[in-house]
DNA sequence: TTCGTACCAAATAAAAATTATCTAAAGGAA
DNA sequence: TTCCTTTAGATAATTTTTATTTGGTACGAA
């Protein structure tokens, strides 16, 4: 739990009753689709609407509260901003978990609890040709 | 170019011309939505359906022909399977570039000609708690 | 305090994306 | 070729996402 009403003031963007319900919600579990993060804080608040929060989300994501983290198949989790890492995630049960990126490659392909079975890395970034357009 | 009508069947699938010709438009340029992919088949084979893409695609993802690749924000791009690799992803053209995950990640992320913005990392698996499930 | 402005939520409405249904046609084995 | 199964295409239906409109609220200037 963390003092969400500050987050959203940090990132230039106003602290509101339905944002905060949103990080709440978030928080809880760490990575929420939008139809979870939607259940959660209907029951809070009732007569929030679902438009609300897709602008939200996408506001969010925007001024750099939170990243989406795509998922092959699903729609795309949110979760609230922090150091890159990686995600362990389950084709079984859909559990996703948060995994330091600190080791080497060869260490994480390793793992002993979990039974990997596709990898999926996206670097994103600006390539070459931008790049050099950019400078002309 | 290869040989789809092969692939496809190799994979239990039957070989139609809508199938080869969606693989084919993905071959050319390696990496291609679903919109990519309807306007080039649709140039060879004007009354297709933009339906009939949409289950090809997945019978095909679902059959192990085709991989699917989130791109956050995007639609989803489709690729030809093969081995494990990483993407390259312009956030500015859009370009996906694949690269070979035989490198350590120290040496991935010292990319030199591409400007990192951000890393996703996404392993696929049965997590622990699945695992012992089976078990049981 | 009283405006004026900017921002936001909620309620629709609209648009876009995806999936389902149904019938005729095509693929492929025998 | 014949027969069975699968698939394509047309279309409808559904789901997902975005846009619009309206009214409210916060906040600073006058
Ligand atoms: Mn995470
Ligand atoms: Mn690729
Ligand atoms: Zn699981
Ligand atoms: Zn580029």
């Amino acid at each position: 739990m963390q003092n969400f009403v500050e987050l959203l003031k940090a990132h230039g963007l106003k602290s509101t009753f339905q944002r905060v319900q949103i990080l709440e919600a978030i928080s809880i579990c760490g990575h929420k689709d939008i139809d979870e993060i939607y259940n959660d804080v209907v029951k809070l608040h009732p007569t929030i609407s679902l438009a609300t929060v897709y602008k939200n989300l996408i506001i969010m994501k925007d001024n750099g509260v939170l990243c989406e983290v795509s998922v092959s198949g699903k729609k795309s989790k949110y979760e609230i901003k922090k150091e890159d890492h990686l995600h362990l995630i389950c084709t079984h049960c859909g559990s996703i978990e948060d995994f330091t990126l600190e080791a080497s490659f060869d260490k994480i392909v390793n793992l002993q609890d979990f039974e990997l079975q596709k990898k999926e890395i996206n670097l994103y970034g600006i390539c070459t040709k931008c790049h050099s357009q950019k400078a002309s």
